[in-house]
DNA sequence: GTGAAAGCGCTAACAC
DNA sequence: GTGTTAGCGCTTTCAC
């Protein structure tokens, strides 16, 4: 492919003339700017950014680093990052991870060596403490609250959430209540979820803590260890609304009635949750994510609170 | 940040015994590699990528051109390319288009501008005239049928899927059938989906075809249109399940009974299919996706084809 | 085995 | 307004 070299001899102009008048320099004659612009048609030429990234050393493009892509909640997420991207011109690259520290890590290092201009975090297996240093060498925005000063946040407060959910359920008079996480204690949102449930229910019997619940049949199998307890969990607050499908097709199949001999309620307003007029809590992950990529583009280290959305369906 | 010559200047060596140890090269003395080796980690050094792919050609990075990715389908497709390119340590970028031709076009010229080494078209607003000359600059792999040498692709029969589908509802006793489409004719999968109704049932009551759906809510409005219809339709193909249960919803809330008064068959077996046990065609998007990936890869242009499943539930 | 040097394709400071 | 030139940070001949 021809170069800018090329087009300036064709041009009869030097490399910086062309250069003036792919970047809209002023300053260039409308006669060289017209003969530069010639030989760019008539050679179908196009700046090769690679050469243009390294010596401007930005790229224009960003990471998302997020555990799975087939999972509605990290697709909100990406989705709203998305949006602004796109209005923005940004280019943004798909980091997924399935929670290996030391993937996630060498997608980090893609900061360093200059691929990336910033990195979006929607969950991590690092500490923070492993994170921190790669601030160093670009933005990096988390989609959970950290109160370190480097890291810009968009989030929701998910430990509110939790408590105003579990409230929900006892003020409708729930004492005895299960929920399911997706990975153990290692996640923020599972150590917030338990320090919730204890915030209003006491004590966790362990059985009522489901874990590694991603899909519709991960709900399935959560129903049948929870629904054939002694005593019967009277509501289960789930960490998704697939996952609260499955529940809900589980309980169904035993005859029970939702939400008289079971409570169901689950998360981010899916459509399989609207479809089956299941109770919901919506953590607007879309708005989550178009803060994420404006806080990551402006170099922000604010501290973004999304507000959540409780909404009761025809499950509790 | 330092860089190559700085690593060279520390350990008493030159650049290029540098970039062999960088490079796994043979030929490099123990000492001097040990040496090198002991600044890189001291500077904790990082190679600049840009200047690596700038001369090396290649950026080990692929795009995925998809109209929307708040779209169940697409998200599917993506999630296939990501599986593989995980595992091959390939980079993949998101390049969302609307369905807008020239951000498509501007997509294609990352080829062009050497950011990305291939291109895989989810679906495409632009005609195979305009995408072709692409092809000079990398590697174009479609997840359509398209009978051009330089496209590699990865597919499903959709029309003999559409034909089948369209039989199947015939074959159960239907004869009022309606459908619903996302775009409109511009679109490869609207004008197969009108080709199979003809070729089944003969001439197409154009009331009989809803556009523009892709939501739950376009789902209802759907049902809202066809529902009022006289005659009513018996039967109504989605094309995705989410619409299938806006449908399936709104005939429910009309008090029709489903499948008896209304079947319903949607498309590509999402969750909010799973969860209303609606019936639907499984397109097997995710091993287009993955197939599609390989072929970019490998520079390929075969021509895959993935098979799809009927799947048979409550509502048809 | 190792190093000098010529690029890769571009931008921008500087001089005119 | 325009051209010369010194890089950006790296790989890779080629000669020793």
């Amino acid at each position: 492919m021809a170069n800018i070299k090329e087009i300036a001899k064709r041009a009869g102009v030097s490399v910086s003339t062309v250069s003036r008048v792919l970047n809209q320099h002023p300053y260039v004659s409308d006669l060289k700017r017209a003969a530069v612009q010639r030989v760019i048609d008539e050679l179908d030429y196009t700046p090769n950014r690679l050469a243009v990234d390294l010596i401007r050393k930005e790229t224009r493009s960003i990471g998302v680093i997020m555990p799975y892509n087939n999972n509605q909640a990290f697709d909100q997420l990406l989705h709203g990052v998305l949006n602004r991207s796109v209005e923005l011109d940004y280019t943004v690259v798909i980091l997924p991870t399935k929670y290996d520290p030391d993937k996630e890590l060498s997608y980090l290092n893609m900061l360093k060596n200059k691929l990336l201009d910033g990195i979006i975090i929607t969950s991590r297996s690092n500490t923070w403490d492993a994170i921190l240093p790669y601030t160093k060498y670009g933005t990096i925005v988390a989609c959970e609250f950290s109160d370190h000063p480097e890291i810009g946040c968009a989030y929701m407060d998910r430990y509110e959430s939790y408590v105003n959910t579990f409230q929900l359920l006892k003020d409708k008079g729930h004492s005895q209540v299960a929920f399911t996480t997706a990975r153990g204690e290692e996640s923020n949102s599972t150590k917030l979820t338990i320090k919730a449930y204890q915030n209003i229910f006491g004590d966790l019997p362990s059985e009522y803590h489901i874990r590694d619940c991603y899909s519709i049949d991960d709900g399935v199998r959560a129903a049948q260890q929870l629904l054939h307890l002694d005593p019967r969990p009277t509501a289960v607050y789930a960490n998704g609304d697939e996952v609260a499908s499955g529940i809900y097709q589980h309980a169904r199949s035993l005859q029970l009635r939702v939400p008289e001999d079971l409570a169901i309620i689950g998360q981010e307003n899916q459509p399989v949750g609207i479809g089956l007029s299941l109770s919901t809590v919506d953590h607007q992950l879309v708005k989550v994510g178009e803060q994420a990529f404006d806080l990551t583009m402006n170099r922000s280290k604010d501290k973004i609170e999304i507000p959540y959305q409780i909404i009761v369906r025809h499950t509790t």
